[in-house]
DNA sequence: CAGTTCACG
DNA sequence: ACGTACGTGAACTGG
């Protein structure tokens, strides 16, 4: 068997596969899915035709011989993408990794080199396989050589040999530049000749053999107005021919030899495809090694030791280095990381450098010896789970300070996305090792902390070429040890209220089960959608108002649509509504009272959400009921400590749309908020043109409703269906928001851009947050990232100045020393529960330094109420 | 474990 | 023409 030769046609490629393709990116921010189209292609193409030389041929900018015969050739092409054109440089990398050949000549096609290459193969005596997703190539099927065309997605090719060109075409490869040259080419702006398409031209090429043979006989040709086109655009037909056809003699060095495959350069390879992220691709060339990592990473490596309360001598010796070096990494094991609070701890690690890790037991003694060190600010700590081990420092009363790095905080700040790398994932991709996976969690963080050292570094490069440093070390950082605090604080419950609460509902719930089974005629689990759906929409006939992939929608909204058409909704609805607020709160809140505290401790995360809130889990304490009547009974349960103290509440008033306000610099916005006034009514007053006192209760909820979907890119569809109106009304009402507001049209205008622009968008204190799909050719997609876009920076600056003054308020507390504690916060809220004597002046200082957080373009203003519980809040000022 | 529903800002 | 507001977490069902 002869000897093969491939000859790829680079640029052809590379669009196919970018079009097949997704817009995937690497983190970094960089497009990558004509890249991994084309390596795709190219290693299933390798494997399953064992090529022996290979070239790949790319067009060039310049332009060719076909541009000076024809100025309009190629002249409606679009223009490359932006998201392709930087890939193409990637390829050609990836094509130097893998030691394949890759040429260009100005003033040729990629068309004309493989044209020339394929018949000097062909003469020598190879196989020749043409791989190329353009059809002009055809014209050069021979008995050696071979075209290999791009069928759907990106790894399969349709083989195109003599007979499947006779099959197709009736026509011999030669003539397909003939058909060409009649029937022209849209893509390349070729015209050919009126009227003449693919049947008419193998029709008369059939006949005649070849264009000039035509031309030649018109009159031979049947139909007047076809003899007529032939002799006008004979000469076009001519040009279009020459145009479509390949060049087999273009002057090229050419040395067989250089082309053939050679083994992968694993050394320019790996990394390349790191980069890029193609996992699969890696886990192809490198297997077991997937990911990222490169050198096996064991125990062995460090030197670990575990110790006693005992080695005393050896622990003085640990603390007098770690006095001298004034650096350690720690990290203490907990028996459970979902409730941290209750947790145990199994062990203390620590780590001096990237050699020397210890495990110490978690006694008093020993934290009693490691207090001093931990308590001063100049010894830098790096810390695995730093909201942790502030948690365990705080239940024994142990100041941790010279806290500066937390490697997933910083990962977070990075690429705040939801898919946060794990701490095993960091040490992988930015240290490039892999952990045994077999070994203990205490192994494997013990591995760790002995590469958080570098890690800190590699980090901190990183923040600060994003410019999120300040922001970590000022403000994330500081505020883990808040978080610690109020998790640790916890808030007290009244669980003999909830037990009574729960027992009311049980019996109103076995009531309207009742009502509902007699009303549907059996009994069905009203829990379950898909019964329920059944029942309404098949039983009981009742329309279908909305469909989930799965079958009928039975949700509040549809509900409320069916209400007066029978009675069962109605007790439906309560149904939910009781059932939801009893399994979710009344029921689920006593169990997970702390046994030693008697309070409730919910976590807050900090490296949960894409806009930089915190969230709470294990329970969601961020959203107790409120909106009901029956649902702010839940609220009752939660009450202060005893009868000395008090819970204090403070609510920012309208912070996105101030935060709005101030980053569009809108001016009517602004005015209305320096002029305090009621923003809902001065929207509508604008809205509907009538003076503020003129504006009715309508008016005013119309306006609050859009002032609300503002913040998210909101449709005229989704305000019209929250208003009940028509869309045209609602299109109107956001037309005429625009106009009155322009500056906020300005802002959500600029802020795409920006995203489109950068691939992220930023915060007041310049939070980020990629927006990958900003760019998507997926409607869907680009829409929602456009909405995101808008709304990022709104709600994550609020929860900038939230966190900021969180920390503030903290801070104030403890030099003040005042009888009071944080115990939640619920995005523009904090709850606190202070002593009666200290009400009156903490009140007022927790209202002036929320509100002077940071100074903005206007006034920000917050409400404080107070209670014993959480329900009866009631406003509080001191005068 | 995904899908549906619903609690909050 | 597309398909319909941003951000969360938890309970429940049913495969």
């Amino acid at each position: 068997m002869a000897e093969k030769l491939f000859l790829l046609d680079g640029h052809s490629l590379a669009h196919r596969a970018f079009y097949a393709l997704p817009l995937l990116q690497n983190s970094a921010g960089e497009y990558t899915n004509a890249v991994y189209g084309f390596a795709r292609m190219l290693f299933r193409l390798i494997e399953d035709e064992q090529p022996d030389y290979m070239i790949v041929a790319f067009d060039t900018k310049a332009p060719t011989f076909r541009h000076q015969e024809y100025v309009e050739y190629k002249g409606n092409r679009k223009e490359t993408p932006d998201e392709l054109r930087p890939q193409f440089a990637l390829i050609r990398e990836l094509l130097e990794a893998l030691n394949i050949k890759i040429i260009s000549k100005e003033g040729f096609e990629a068309d004309d080199l493989i044209g020339t290459l394929a018949r000097k193969g062909e003469k020598e005596g190879l196989e020749v396989r043409i791989v190329t997703g353009d059809r002009d190539t055809l014209q050069l099927v021979s008995e050696k050589i071979n075209v290999l065309y791009t069928r759907r997605g990106i790894t399969e090719l349709e083989r195109y040999d003599l007979a499947k060109i006779k099959e197709e075409y009736q026509l011999e490869p030669d003539q397909l530049k003939d058909m060409k040259g009649l029937m022209g080419d849209s893509s390349d702006n070729i015209p050919g000749v009126p009227g003449i398409g693919e049947k008419t031209a193998i029709a008369l090429l059939k006949e005649f053999s070849s264009l000039e043979n035509l031309l030649a006989n018109i009159d031979k040709v049947s139909g007047k107005k076809r003899k007529e086109n032939l002799q006008e655009y004979g000469d076009q037909a001519r040009l279009s021919k020459l145009l479509g056809t390949i060049v087999i003699d273009v002057p090229l060095e050419y040395n067989l030899a250089d082309s053939r495959l050679e083994e992968v350069d694993k050394e320019a390879l790996l990394p390349l495809l790191e980069r890029l992220e193609f996992k699969s691709l890696l886990e192809q060339f490198a297997p077991g090694t997937a990911g990222t990592a490169r050198k096996e990473f064991a125990l062995e490596e460090i030197d670990f030791q575990e110790l006693e309360e005992a080695d005393e001598e050896k622990i003085n010796a640990i603390i007098r280095k770690i006095e001298a070096q004034k650096e350690m990494a720690l990290d203490f094991l907990l028996d459970n990381y979902k409730y941290p609070v209750s947790a145990r701890v199994e062990s203390f690690l620590l780590a001096l450098n990237n050699k020397e890790v210890y495990s110490l037991p978690f006694t008093e003694k020993i934290l009693k010896l490691f207090s001093d060190i931990f308590s001063r600010e100049e010894i830098k700590k790096y810390i695995l789970h730093g909201k942790e081990t502030f948690i365990v420092l705080k239940k024994k009363s142990l100041d941790l300070k010279g806290f500066v790095f937390d490697p997933l905080l910083a990962a977070y700040l990075l690429n705040p996305s939801d898919n946060l790398p794990s701490l095993e994932e960091q040490v992988e991709k930015e240290l490039k090792l892999s952990l045994p996976a077999d070994s203990s969690v205490r192994d494997k963080n013990s591995l760790i902390l002995s590469r958080l050292f570098e890690m800190k570094d590699i980090l901190v490069e990183k923040l600060k070429n994003d410019n999120l440093y300040s922001l970590y070390r000022e403000l994330e950082i500081p505020l883990v040890e808040v978080l610690a605090e109020l998790e640790v604080n916890g808030v007290k419950i009244d669980t003999a209220y909830l037990e009574i609460l729960s027992e009311k509902w049980a019996r109103e719930l076995e009531l309207i089960t009742e009502k509902i089974h007699k009303l549907a005629g059996e009994e069905f689990n009203i829990n379950s959608p898909k019964q329920l759906g059944v029942i309404l929409f098949e039983k009981l006939g009742l329309p279908v108002v909305k469909k989930t992939k799965t079958g009928y929608s039975t949700d509040a909204e549809v509900l409320e649509e069916l209400k007066d058409k029978h009675e069962i909704i109605g007790l439906i609805m309560k149904y939910r509504q009781l059932a939801k607020l009893k399994s979710t709160y009344v029921d689920a809140l006593p169990p997970l009272v702390n046994k030693e505290t008697g309070r409730l401790h919910t976590s807050f995360n900090q490296m949960v959400t894409a806009t930089g809130r915190l969230s709470s889990t294990d329970p969601n304490l961020q959203n107790i009921p409120i909106r009901t009547a029956e649902g702010r009974e839940i609220r009752k349960a939660f009450i202060s400590e005893n009868e000395d103290w008090l819970l204090l509440s403070a609510d920012y008033s309208q912070i996105e749309l101030r935060v709005l306000a101030h980053i569009s610099g809108d001016e009517n916005l602004i005015r209305a908020f320096n002029n305090n006034a009621d923003i809902h009514n001065e929207t509508a007053s604008e809205i509907f043109g009538v003076r503020p006192d003129e504006v009715t209760p309508d008016m005013r909820r119309h306006a609050k409703v859009i002032n609300f979907g503002i913040a998210y890119g909101m449709s005229s569809f989704g305000l019209a269906t929250d208003l009940g109106i028509s869309r045209n009304e609602a299109e109107a009402y956001i037309e005429k928001y625009f106009q009155r507001f322009s500056g906020v049209k300005k802002y959500m205008d600029e802020v795409v851009e920006k995203a489109r622009k950068d691939g992220f968008v930023t915060t007041i204190l310049n939070r980020r947050r990629h927006i990958p799909d900003i760019n998507s050719r997926n409607f869907h997609r680009r829409n929602f990232a456009r909405r995101t876009a808008i709304n990022t920076p709104i709600q994550g600056s609020a929860a900038d100045l939230m966190k900021k003054a969180m920390l503030n308020v903290y801070n104030k507390i403890k030099t003040e020393k005042y009888r009071a504690r944080i115990l939640l916060q619920v995005h523009d809220e904090l709850v606190l529960e202070v002593h009666r004597e200290d009400l009156k002046e903490l009140a007022e200082v927790l209202k002036r330094e929320m509100e002077k957080v940071v100074e903005l373009k206007v006034p920000l203003v917050v409400e404080v109420q107070v209670a014993e519980n959480w329900k009866d809040q009631e406003d509080y000022t001191e005068n």
